[in-house]
DNA sequence: TGGAATGATGTTTTT
DNA sequence: CATCATTCCA
């Protein structure tokens, strides 16, 4: 009952707060989750149906934790209230309501990667040049749409869009935006912009669902308002129309995502529609020392027109922010791990509490292989995540297939692999025909007589084996479990004997992660079988969820290890140690966005977050030459260095910085000096005589190995290997090396073998045993 | 049709 | 540098 007693007055008003609007800004670290889970306590011991509570969270993981956190204070009751992202939360609604929109229950989620496949598909049908119409920028525009739920229809009308597009050379580009609109509909597919889109048209159009809703979700909380889009905004808006009892949360400085959409207007529109709301400000930080809330402070305030707010803290004073330098990208992260070796021995902390902070995927590369020479165990969180790798994909299109047999790209993706004998020259005419009459590629497989298909006997039976094979997959759905059904279809559409052939080390590490994604199943089966004895859970209840998963999601079995991860995946979290890296120029502010003021800002907003992470320590780091695209590049420190308070930095003053700093003063002058220099075509010798070889670099880790990397240094010597060198490789048995060429650890071996010939092989990869 | 070999091309950030 | 897409050959 006292739990409201540990909040500070303007907490615990917005958490007593229990009628009407209310919109809570939360400065960095000021307890704005402690704020909602007590908020939502508080309702729950006030009598309200926990059923009747929606809260809408940025991630999966945020959702968890706070479901976790209130029932510990409520029990078991939490489990009830409707929490979740605004993609999970209205892609269970849709899929309730899916009839009403004409769409299947079991409709399909494209990921990115999908709506890629079916925007190049649709600009090469449509025989447009993919020079000018470039997937990615096409799909760009009709995200951004969709966000403002601008339809192909209005997108048409639209003069300013279509200005836009001419402009850009790519005046067809709503015809595409139709096609693949309409595509997706036929497909039974949403994409993940629909959720969101489909859900406004659902609500728009069917009063009576909308009513519904309304009267079920009679109190809306939304977490990080500051990063929702109009299609969000306007989900909200309706629902809360009835009761009124809507809470945001937010910072506006810490929107970090207008590049996909989010407008911070929505901050603004909320007093407009809510002109009784109350304003509750959160403004002491207990999360971080002085030196760091202030640092964080002076950088933000070069940024205009924010929400007046004062962040302070009553903690301690604090380390200064530490910024060093070094010559490469590699000696970057040397310093790192090294600072995170000494820091860790030398105060005591656990590896769970440091985290590696940078702006783009590609930089965790180095900085693993750092952590990894001084056996620091890490953990890095995004890229590409288990979920996007190839077998993983393959297989989950064939459980999307069996779904929904209209699903396109998963039917694209798989009627060939395993290899069936069904070519691009079958799936050609297979297309035509779909066109010709109008229906899915499905539709032509599974009765090619009606459609005219003009193939050859033998062709004819491999399609209508695999039309079998689904149908047959397809009549389970409803019967057997999702681990069942699962295990079945891995089994019987040859995915796992493909796999299980393939004994390259990459072959192995396939099918390791297929099986690993059918204990995923398995374990979501038995949780469901738990909850609900009686109805455990089917693959298309599987499906559903996994479509919205991260890499952020995924359980951890040894918690203790040195985190890695982009800013923007970073939001939310708190460690004592932060390292932010590459505090770059073009780097960091990116290129992309130094040409306009507002993306600049945003740019500032993200490394006000990566500084406000930090509890204790923040250290920022810099190098002058990094690799990029494989080619060395001249850096030069970050805008962002120069903008921190020097009260609260400690800067390089050694003899090699003594130059920099100077260059430093000078660098807005001389800003573009070194942009166009291009280094040396080889890396140096001192880098590439590298004493021990690194494992092959993470292509097709496993989810365990990719979160469990360190300290495997597990590839041999070779060093002792020498021209005439005998030597047995698991394939091609004994043989003699005639040759080597290349520096470790790329060294190149030629190998006579009596059983097959002479062959050039890697020899990181090769796996020899040296006979002599 | 399938596989290997070569060449173009692209990177911000994520649900 | 990495992945993909295209191309060419068996």
């Amino acid at each position: 009952m006292d739990y409201l007693s540990t909040l500070n007055t303007a907490q615990r008003q917005a958490a007593e707060h229990i009628e009407g609007p209310l919109m809570v800004i939360a400065g960095a670290g000021s307890g704005k989750t402690r704020v909602l889970t007590y908020r939502i306590a508080h309702l729950i011991h006030n009598g309200v149906d926990p059923f009747k509570i929606l809260a809408l969270t940025f991630t999966n993981k945020a959702a968890k934790e706070m479901k976790e956190r209130i029932s510990t204070i409520v029990g078991p009751e939490a489990k009830n209230i409707w929490m979740g992202t605004f993609h999970s939360v209205f892609s269970r609604i849709l899929r309730t309501e899916a009839e009403k929109i004409n769409f299947p229950k079991n409709f399909t989620i494209y990921d990115t990667q999908d709506s890629r496949n079916l925007i190049k598909a649709i600009i090469k049908q449509m025989g447009c040049d993919d020079k000018i119409y470039k997937p990615n920028i096409c799909h760009g525009r009709i995200s951004a749409a969709k966000n403002n739920l601008i339809s192909p229809k209005r997108y048409m009308e639209d003069v300013t869009i279509q200005a836009d597009d001419r402009e850009a050379g790519r005046p067809r580009l709503g015809e595409i935006y139709a096609e693949y609109w309409q595509r997706c509909y036929k497909a039974g597919a949403m994409d993940f912009d629909d959720l969101l889109f489909r859900t406004n048209i659902l609500l728009r159009d069917f009063p009576d669902v909308l009513y519904k809703y309304q009267n079920l979700f009679q109190y809306l909380l939304v977490d990080e308002y500051q990063d929702t889009n109009h299609a969000q905004y306007l989900i909200v808006k309706k629902l809360a129309a009835m009761h009124h009892n809507v809470c945001v949360v937010g910072d506006d400085a810490q929107s970090i995502y207008a590049f996909r959409g989010a407008n911070i207007q929505n901050i603004l529109n909320f007093r407009k529609d809510y002109p009784d709301y109350k304003l509750y400000k959160l403004e002491q930080n207990y999360r971080s020392t002085k030196v760091i809330v202030n640092a964080a402070n002076s950088v933000i305030k070069n940024n205009e027109g924010q929400i007046e707010k004062n962040v302070w803290t009553d903690n301690l004073e604090g380390d200064k922010i530490k910024i060093t330098q070094s010559a490469s990208d590699n000696d970057e992260a040397k310093l790192v791990a090294n600072s995170i070796f000494d820091t860790a021995l030398g105060h005591q902390e656990d590896y769970k509490d440091f985290a590696i902070l940078y702006r783009t995927n590609a930089q965790s590369r180095s900085m693993e292989e750092a952590l990894r020479r001084l056996n620091i165990p890490y953990k890095i969180f995004g890229g590409l995540s288990f979920y996007q790798r190839k077998e993983i994909k393959d297989l989950l299109s064939y459980f999307r297939l069996t779904a929904n047999p209209q699903d396109e790209e998963a039917l694209k993706r798989i009627i060939n692999y395993p290899k069936r004998g069904i070519g691009n020259t079958t799936m050609d005419k297979v297309v035509i025909q779909a066109n010709e009459h109008q229906c899915s590629l499905w539709d032509v497989m599974d009765d090619p007589k009606d459609k005219g298909l003009d193939l050859s006997a033998a062709v004819l039976n491999k399609l209508e084996d695999f039309c079998t094979t689904i149908k047959a997959f397809r009549a389970q759905l409803e019967t057997k479990t999702a681990f069942d059904l699962a295990q079945e279809i891995a089994t019987k559409s040859g995915m796992l004997r493909e796999l299980y052939a393939d004994k390259t080390p990459e072959g192995v590490s396939r099918h390791d992660n297929i099986q690993e994604l059918l204990n995923g199943i398995q374990d979501f089966t038995e949780r469901s079988k738990n909850e609900d004895p009686d109805a455990p859970a089917i693959l298309s209840d599987f499906l559903m969820d996994v479509a919205l998963l991260t890499d952020l999601d995924q359980e951890d079995d040894d918690p203790n290890r040195v985190s890695l991860m982009t800013i923007h995946s970073a939001k939310g979290l708190e460690y004592p140690n932060v390292y932010v890296v590459g505090m770059e120029e073009n780097l960091f502010p990116s290129q992309m966005s130094i040409s306009s003021r507002s993306d600049l800002e945003e740019e500032r907003r993200l490394f006000y977050v990566a500084i406000t992470r930090a509890e204790k320590r923040a250290h920022l780091s810099y190098a002058e030459s990094r690799f990029k695209w494989g080619q060395l590049t001249y850096c030069e420190p970050s805008r962002f260095l120069e903008e921190i308070d020097e009260n609260f930095v400690d800067r390089p003053l050694d003899v090699g910085s003594r130059s920099r700093n100077n260059n430093f003063a000078a660098k807005v002058v001389a800003s573009s000096k070194y942009s166009d220099r291009k280094a040396p075509p080889k890396r140096t010798a001192p880098e590439s005589k590298k004493p021990v070889a690194i494992p092959p670099s993470g292509k097709q880790k496993s989810l365990k190995e990719a979160m469990n990397s360190a300290g495997t240094q597990n590839s041999s010597d070779y060093t002792s290997l020498t021209a005439g060198s005998a030597v047995t490789h698991a394939k091609f048995g004994k043989g003699k090396v005639l040759q080597l060429e290349g520096d470790a650890p790329n060294t190149m071996a030629t190998i006579y073998f009596p059983s097959a010939g002479q062959k050039k092989l890697i020899l990181k990869f090769a796996k020899l045993t040296i006979l002599d």
